[in-house]
RNA sequence: GUGAGCAUGGCGAAGUGGUUAACGCACCGGAUUGUGGUUCCGGCACUCGUGGGUUCGAUUCCCACUGUUCACCCCA
């Protein structure tokens, strides 16, 4: 092994057949529940100029520092494979000036993302995400139902136990004055703190609520210092209780986190993480209503989330570990003898171009191990042809459940399949 | 980036410093002439991730490398 040729890329997964079933399930669920919330498709690139991404998503968060797979291309230019779905599609809403639209944009997009890391459970370098976006309009009742539909479709999924725990982050009012009562309270304590979290004093103060370490935890309730959730300013705090009050009433529950802080630099008000016991968190979403003027597009509000494909798939198989069917094979077409070859694949396309999946053996096997292979890959019937019945122009119908079988005209098979009288 | 574990046939998985590397699954063939799924019989690793070292001798001991898994960090 360690062989470059037979060996895919770290971090990276091959979803074989029988795993893509699931995969379509999904994708199959997510669709239709946009579909009926009123969300469209969008589709971007899967990578993009290295700029958007370090301005959209922050400077200062683990995904641009060292998470990007960045790249010169032969035109000179920095690229990067996107480690996250919005900054494309605001992108993308900008350059194609859907703020043209009269009303809310509702987007929704679903594909790969890329991230630099050190693979273990539920991580990957490729990673899926599928995600919303909603563009112009910034009530509180948006939140809601993002929120709502971000539930909606783990519950859909298969997932019943989903707890929402939710914060608001504040705004470009209140944010910047909340960071200076931290650098304040924490400056006194800074030599207490983790490494990582002196760091994020001076870079991005609120993260620090979101260190695991006791002392740090400890120095922030002995310092005073306040959370984002309780330096909010009139507008946020009015805008964070309307959407709790909305949640309510759409008896959606959810718990406040006030260190809830989420990763990516630009979101404000409204925050959320969608976890399940026992797992690190499979969706999350806030609104970034300054990403749009900041992706160089007028002021326009922006909510969304992403939901983690590859986690959501890992605990569905968790909790439902049943075998993934394979497709449906209706009918294997055994050939009993060499001169019956050509009249067997005749029957063969007879069978398929009236819409029956029908396969035959490819390997040259013998009678036995073609009647083998049908029952290996699920065959309901074998159709038999060999020198008797390609003589009197006929077929053997045989049912691999019942064993029974039964002699037919070569011109009524497929008739005889179709009237349903293959149900004994 | 930090730490720990693991690398044996298509898959799962034993094992020992020394003549033939268990076993299970899967697969292939056979059990009389053109009939599967059960059963029975037989077959299926010049070789134990790669390179080097110790040794009379290593798949088993040591080192390096690579890969992989898990945890931390962070995130979906």
């Amino acid at each position: 092994m360690g062989d470059l040729l037979t060996q895919r890329p770290r971090g990276t997964t091959d979803i074989l057949p029988q795993d893509v079933v699931r995969w379509q399930e999904i994708e199959r669920t997510v669709r239709e529940l946009c579909q009926v919330y009123g969300y469209q498709e969008i589709r971007t690139p899967v990578f993009e100029h290295t700029e958007l991404f370090a301005r959209g998503v922050g400077e200062t968060t683990d995904i641009v520092e060292k998470e990007m797979y960045t790249f010169t291309d032969r035109g000179g230019r920095s690229v990067t494979l996107r480690p996250e779905g919005t900054a494309g599609v605001v992108r993308a809403f900008v350059e194609n000036k859907l703020y043209g639209w009269a009303d809310a944009v509702k987007l929704y997009y679903i594909g790969p993302m890329f991230r630099y890391e050190k693979p273990q459970k539920g991580r990957l370098r490729q990673l899926h995400q599928f995600g919303c976006e909603v563009f112009g309009a910034s009530g509180p009742d948006v939140d809601a139902e993002v929120i709502a539909l971000n539930v909606e479709v783990l519950r859909r999924s298969g997932l019943r136990d989903v707890q929402v725990e939710l914060n608001s982050v504040g705004c470009s009012v209140c944010r910047p004055r909340h960071r200076e009562q931290m650098v304040e309270k924490l400056t006194p304590f800074k030599e207490q703190l983790c490494t990582d979290c002196q760091r994020r004093l001076e870079r991005n103060p609120l993260r620090i609520f979101d260190c695991k370490n006791e002392i740090c935890q400890g120095v922030l309730m002995e310092s005073g210092a306040p959370t984002i959730l309780e330096s909010l300013c009139d507008d946020c705090q009015i805008h964070f209780t309307g959407v709790q009050a909305l949640l309510q009433s759409e008896r959606i529950t959810f718990k406040i986190n006030p260190r809830l802080v989420r990763g990516l630099d630009y979101y404000t008000r409204t925050a959320w993480e969608c976890v399940l016991p026992g797992y690190s968190s499979v969706a999350g979403g806030g609104r970034y209503n300054g990403l749009v003027a900041e992706a160089g597009g007028p002021e326009t509000p922006g909510i969304g989330f992403a939901v983690g494909l590859d986690r959501l798939l890992m605990i569905l198989a968790d909790k439902q570990p049943e075998k993934s069917a394979r497709s449906r094979l209706q009918i294997f077409v055994v050939v009993a003898d060499p001169t019956a070859q050509v009249y067997g694949m005749e029957i063969l396309q007879e069978l398929r171009a009236a819409g029956i999946a029908a396969d035959k053996d490819y390997l040259g096997k013998g009678m036995k191990a073609q009647l083998k292979s049908a029952d290996r890959l699920g065959a309901a019937f074998t159709v038999i042809v060999g020198e008797r019945e390609l003589s009197k122009a006929t077929v053997g119908l045989k049912n691999l459940v019942t064993g029974s079988q039964l002699e037919l005209p070569r011109a009524e098979l497929v008739e005889y399949l179709q009237s349903g009288g293959d149900k004994q």
